[in-house]
DNA sequence: CGGTCTATTGACTGGGGTCAACCAGGGTGG
DNA sequence: CCACCCTGGTTGACCCCAGTCAATAGACCG
């Protein structure tokens, strides 16, 4: 049925127009007629099944990668092959601008879940720039975007103690699920605890136990990959280190 | 005298055209003329002393900031006042490309010596491409440079041990001083103890240990803020981890 | 039902943080 | 020229958060 529905994503003569995606996507800003042009410059290929990579880390640089369905993790190998995840990606987002650059690919992107993906490739975009400046700045604009991103992920590493990880973490993915569409409430986890503990640096262990833990302080309500946030307020409490402040505030209620 | 040099600098008619840095700054790759239009549009400020901001978090956003001289280290900072330093910026370095997406600075920049910084506004740089159009290449070839360098942080935070942390970051710089036609060996290091500790997220003691340790198992000479690099080889199997098949070896031989 | 994969929980450990004392340069002023 | 302090760095003793190891529990699927 999901495939079903993408090859007939990937058929329509102009997916862009009408993509609820159209808001985040580089497509942004654009006029009708500007989007349809874009629109007819992308490929879509067949949806990517869970564990299925989008480019590799190493391969060359030819073409940006848009989500449009499903969602994408990024991740950097060291040289002795341990992973690190730098960011899950969903519709809308733009992969693989850290190419540009050294003209390869700098990261591995894997689909988390069933996802489809939209291609453009450099040279079209080169084209398409000419015809639409504006286009090129958009480009800037997203690129910054993430690296101030990226930015606050060094803040969490550097400086954040796990429970303050994992609550910045289920904040950053509730706003980012509202953003969409979807409720802030009641998130559905598209990644595995695994995944979340690499990418917060932690190992499973600890977040399984912050999980729990969060869980009976009343703050979340946890099932499998099901997470409600109970109590938004103490959450970002924790996230900012003001939960002694919080608790001591109740202890006094 | 440094004072001296520097407003002699500022006020050369074409301060751009022989700049030691254009190799690595937004110029590269620009012909003469048109590094010289570049460098009628830059403004030079007096320099900046230690402790003084470029540019502060929360600023608005109009102008690109080019170190030309000294050293200017880069920091977030989260809600409850912690700073995390996300980059240390050497001549030719570009400054405040964060800002572009939100129009407001989200990092600060902060002079670690006598510092001197070449500005560039938006607005002549919007002018400039207009004229140049691969000069907007090379914001996005600069931007996911910076990109790519801040993956490979993320990866040190979330992954490495305190001793590949510090072995990483003194290879990172050697080879950033080489580039620069400084040495290789032998690094006079523009930050103190407690940058490097932040920026490593780690403690200034922990920091300080293993210079000791690292000096003592002859890899490295310390004396201060001069570091020696005695044994290359070694520094960079600490990096990779590779240190215990590298003691394993010497143990045998 | 058995097999496998993911997540949870418990007991224990250790790397790096915390706290505190001390030291070394390098101004500054008498 | 020395006495003083002050900032930045080093060293030691101790502790704790999160990692490690290991056993168990659920979900999912043939």
């Amino acid at each position: 049925m999901l495939a079903k529905n993408s090859e007939r994503f990937g058929q329509l003569k102009n997916p862009c127009l009408g993509c609820p995606s159209t808001r985040y996507c580089l497509t942004r800003g654009l006029s009708d007629s500007e989007t349809e042009q874009f629109s007819r410059k992308t490929r879509h290929p067949s949806p990517l099944h869970k564990g299925e990579k989008v480019f590799m880390m190493g391969e060359s640089f030819d073409s940006f990668a848009m989500v449009h369905s499903g969602c994408v993790k990024s991740y950097v190998t060291s040289r002795d092959g341990e992973h690190q995840i730098i960011g899950f990606h969903m519709p809308g987002d733009i992969l693989g601008l850290d190419g540009i650059g050294s003209g390869e690919h700098r990261y591995t992107a894997e689909a988390l879940e069933t996802t489809s993906i939209c291609e453009l490739s450099l040279r079209d975009y080169e084209d398409f720039c000419n015809r639409v400046p504006s286009l090129q700045w958009r480009l800037l604009d997203v690129l910054s975007r993430q690296m101030v991103d990226e930015q606050k992920m060094l803040l969490m590493l550097g400086k954040m103690t796990s429970e303050q990880r994992l609550a910045c973490f289920l904040l950053d993915l509730s706003s980012s699920m509202a953003a969409r569409g979807m409720s802030a409430q009641i998130i559905s986890l598209p990644m595995s605890r695994n995944d979340i503990a690499n990418y917060l640096g932690l190992v499973i262990e600890t977040v399984s136990r912050l999980f729990t833990r969060f869980q009976s302080e009343g703050v979340l309500t946890v099932q499998r990959r099901i997470i409600g946030i109970s109590d938004r307020a103490r959450l970002q409490a924790i996230a900012d280190n003001n939960s002694e402040d919080y608790r001591e505030l109740d202890r006094v209620a």
